[in-house]
DNA sequence: TCCAACGAATACGTCTCCGTATCGGATACG
DNA sequence: CGTATCCGATACGGAGACGTATTCGTTGGA
């Protein structure tokens, strides 16, 4: 009796996700109404209570599938970053690198954070993954102290936190004024001399 | 025949900004109830519909009634680092000295960010907003050169940028983890490290 | 003191959305 | 090929929030 999912069940949740993405990034998470988001997955309510209890529940899956993904793209720039003369520029890249229509993401996720910021169980979750993020981005870090050869002067996973606050301060700003400012350029400008300011009077 | 407010007016209107920033920071802007807020200011609907047409308006003068706050703060911060021998200080004090039960605030302006992100409009005037912010923020940088005697390397207006995104992005995780994190903690550390970084080869 | 204008309360109809309970069709499997 | 299970559709009842139309009380001026 396998109870796993047989064979519509997938594809229809992943039908689902891609259409929350979509209204959540339009309307926001509680402007979105589980009927638009079926609607728009071409289904009824009736799939959507079928695959899931609430909207809530919804937003965690949407959550994990894309924190999934990160992490990937993260650990891969790891890789990269281990065989590479420049270790921060791996760092960089992955920053500013990115798909222009994420843009819907961008939405989806800083209301995320909003949302965790209001829900205990939520912010623990996505602390987690946040930690984990940052763990990539540590090691990165310690491959660029290697490379030059010096201890790090500051704690360095308080860097990576630095880095991904000016991340998503300007990913925050970009979605504000995309013409003024460009998601990614932000990043692009002051991490480099970030980095460089870190390993100041040490080399 | 005068239009303006006669007495009861002005202060129906203050209880239901506050009772609006109380209720928006809890359940989120689309997530609040018309309803609920004039309960917690002690009205009811009535109150708020000779008040304001819609809740967007209401969000609109929330918004804006915290903006001149904040400019008056920064102002002010201007002032002082105009005769301080530090004016890199008066920003990172800025930045970091906050009321703490400012976090209902936080969690609005965020949001508010993320509708200003959905209505062009909107983003214009949060724009605006916003420059007015980075001007204050130049001039204190502008300040900051001429007391070292030096050119600046970088654009300042971008400097200001990467202030505000540091600043945002900080309280952004501040808001997941308050406990590992307390807000300000971020610009406590770096914005000066990092002004030293702007500063670095020139003097 | 009276009255006009204003501001908040009340009452009403509507609408959207939610969650459940039930039904029908497809699919996997013997 | 038949059947049991799974999954999505349909149908229903209900709750909450919205906006308006109207009423009531208060305030300030004549």
């Amino acid at each position: 009796m396998p109870k796993g999912p047989t064979k519509r069940r997938p594809e229809t949740l992943a039908r689902l996700l891609d259409a929350a993405l979509d209204v959540f990034a339009e309307r926001s998470f509680y402007g979105a109404s589980i009927e638009e988001i079926c609607d728009r997955a071409g289904y009824t309510r009736g799939a959507f209570y079928s695959n899931f209890t609430s909207k809530e529940e919804l937003f965690l899956a949407l959550f994990d599938r894309h924190s999934k993904q990160t992490l990937d793209d993260l650990t891969e720039a790891l890789v990269r970053a281990t065989n590479a003369t420049d270790p921060g520029k791996a760092l960089t890249e992955w920053a500013s690198v990115r798909d222009p229509d994420e843009r819907r993401w961008y939405l989806v996720s800083t209301e995320f954070s909003l949302y965790a910021a209001r829900n205990p169980e939520t912010a623990a979750r996505l602390a987690e993954h946040e930690a984990q993020v940052r763990d990539r981005i540590v090691r990165i870090l310690e491959l660029l102290f290697e490379h030059i050869g010096a201890k790090p002067p500051v704690d360095l996973v308080m860097v990576a936190r630095l880095a991904t606050a000016i991340r998503e301060g300007g990913i925050l700003q970009s979605l504000v004024e995309p013409d003024e400012l460009p998601v990614g350029e932000l990043e692009r400008q002051f991490l480099p001399l970030f980095v460089r300011a870190v390993t100041a009077g040490i080399r």
